[in-house]
DNA sequence: TTGTACGCGTTATCAT
DNA sequence: ATGATAACGCGTACAA
């Protein structure tokens, strides 16, 4: 591995100063044209390319975005992962990505390992810290888009980033009211999650409003993974087996109460009816394929990008976005 | 965002030079305990942390690698880099995660970015660029590791890590041959892709050894996804509906082939039995559950990012790992 | 239009 | 054991 040509070559070897190739480069007023044409011709040839870290010790400005996720493995933030790296691509922007894989420690280390690296922005998605922390953490960075928390006191150099949870869990609760469904249970996601929290309150919410009690015996909680989706879903119908309708935290969580169901001969969608969240890929694979709330998660990581470069160009920015999910009726409900 | 403080800002808070302090953090000889206790103190109250990028430009060491897929969305490159997100974590390292998105432009850009990162390392999944351009690229950067990919003549600083996929194809023909198949189709993946050559010379060595023939109508190409899977096996089985067992480039495209197959009417395993590759999650989720060549994706991230590591420290190294596949059995065939 | 001096925050080197 | 000084490669501010 040769040494990288510098600024310094290039001027030497052009017979100019540093400052005249640094403008060349940056195409900077102040070189006239031909000059700027033969520096570089001079930098195509010596393969010079500049030195962001020198760069960035001189501006403060990395060009390069942390990404804070739970597990990229998980479809869900394997699509936002996808669509925030696609955003930075286009602007040229570089993404570290780390996951904390629910573990608080790991997350407060990638957050100070993050900060060290000066990077301009962060998306952070699901912060599972104490709100003190939150605040003292989103002090540190110059900007940052917050994915599935909410935030009480606006910062201008902070956006929030939600999935419309409330409203999701009620078109699905309406929607199985209308096809009949009076004994619907909710498989719960994390408590911790605040996706779980809103997807349970508009639950409970449909049914009151739709005039029916609300029954813990109903809720189950469970991690957000297929197995515990399906072990979850037989503690439930054993408990109730009157239970005609599942609405389920998320799509790998709805498949495990599918498998379940048809382990225990229960048939769906004639004897219950499954709901999903999100519409990972994996919802069309299946077989009933699931009805689900769809939500453009790719969409949602591009979005998210976009708006921390606002945020970090100085350009107006809302300081919450709200994104509704859509039930998509496929055939599992 | 206050100013951060600086190792000028502690060593002023302690009365004491730039140099003691940062021997002080980097715990270096040449500072008594006292003092040394009295400065991490400091550093505690004052929040310090050392600026990775300062120090990158001083010890041309970013602390960070880079790590080129062609798609994070894809659960096979998703547990890879989960593999090597948890061996850099482990080590303090940072990961820049890059998308090449079968683009080759992209691709370049991301090496160009990530050399001028100034990464530590690189970790490059399915380099899809012509040999000169791939030892061009590899000469630039200080350590890499290159999976899914082959080298003619070994270099010190690089270090090949693949999957025996020869071996696992034969071990999928035989398995067939044993269960008395005997018009094996192979739904090779794109033509480009150094495992799909290699899969496709162990399924048609095989063949060969069983003394049945290589037959080109029983080889469909496609992409590696599930939808592509199974529009080629509608074309296979069209062509040829003789065709007893399906070995498939990998297992999205292995499912794509048992909902061909179950919309067709053909029951799998009774009538065609399918065998996929990698042994992705959803692999046990579908029904019947895939029988297939059994990866463990995770560990061969962590693999690769060790062997990084130890490239980048100068200790001894393969200049080659080989992973074994291994046949999981299951229902599908 | 072009060049010079200096600073960014840290480590390496050489003194003390 | 501690400190002063010079890099590292680049951009900013100002001078020519």
């Amino acid at each position: 591995m040769k040494r990288r040509s510098t600024l310094a070559d290039i001027a030497a070897a052009a017979g100019v100063s540093l400052m005249t190739v640094s403008r060349a480069i940056n195409s900077k007023p102040g070189v006239s044209d031909e000059l700027r044409q033969s520096i570089l011709a001079l930098v195509e040839e010596m393969g010079y390319r500049p030195n962001q870290i020198a760069r960035g010790l001189a501006t403060h400005q990395t060009n390069s975005v942390g990404l804070i996720v739970p597990d990229n493995t998980n479809p869900f933030f394997a699509q936002i992962a996808r669509g925030v790296e696609d955003g930075a691509y286009a602007r040229e922007y570089s993404v570290f990505l780390v996951n904390t894989v629910e573990n608080p420690t790991r997350e407060l280390d990638a957050l100070g390992s993050l900060w060290e690296k000066e990077v301009d922005g962060l998306i952070w998605c699901s912060a599972r810290v104490a709100l003190e922390e939150l605040e003292f953490q989103l002090r540190r960075f110059p900007a940052v888009v917050l994915l599935n928390r909410e935030l009480e006191n606006p910062l201008s150099h902070v956006m929030t980033l939600n999935v419309h949870d409330v409203r999701g869990a009620r078109m699905a609760v309406s929607h199985l009211l209308g096809q009949g469904c009076r004994h619907i249970a909710y498989l719960n996601g994390p408590l911790h999650s605040l996706s779980a929290q809103r997807r349970l309150q508009g639950y409970q919410s449909a049914l009151t409003e739709a005039g029916l009690s609300v029954d813990p015996l109903l809720e189950q909680c469970c991690l957000p993974d297929t197995a515990s989706g399906y072990d979850a879903t037989l503690v439930l119908l054993n408990r109730r087996p009157d239970v005609d309708a599942i609405l389920a935290f998320n799509d790998l969580v709805a498949v495990g109460a599918m498998q379940a169901c048809q382990a225990l001969g229960r048939s769906v969608p004639e004897t219950v009816r499954i709901i999903g969240f999100d519409d990972i890929p994996l919802a069309t694979i299946i077989e009933p394929q699931l009805t689900t709330l769809h939500v453009d998660l790719q969409h949602i990581g591009e979005l998210a990008m976009q708006a921390l470069l606002d945020i970090m160009e100085g350009v107006a920015c809302p300081s919450a976005m709200l994104i509704e999910p859509e039930l998509f009726v496929r055939d599992s409900a």
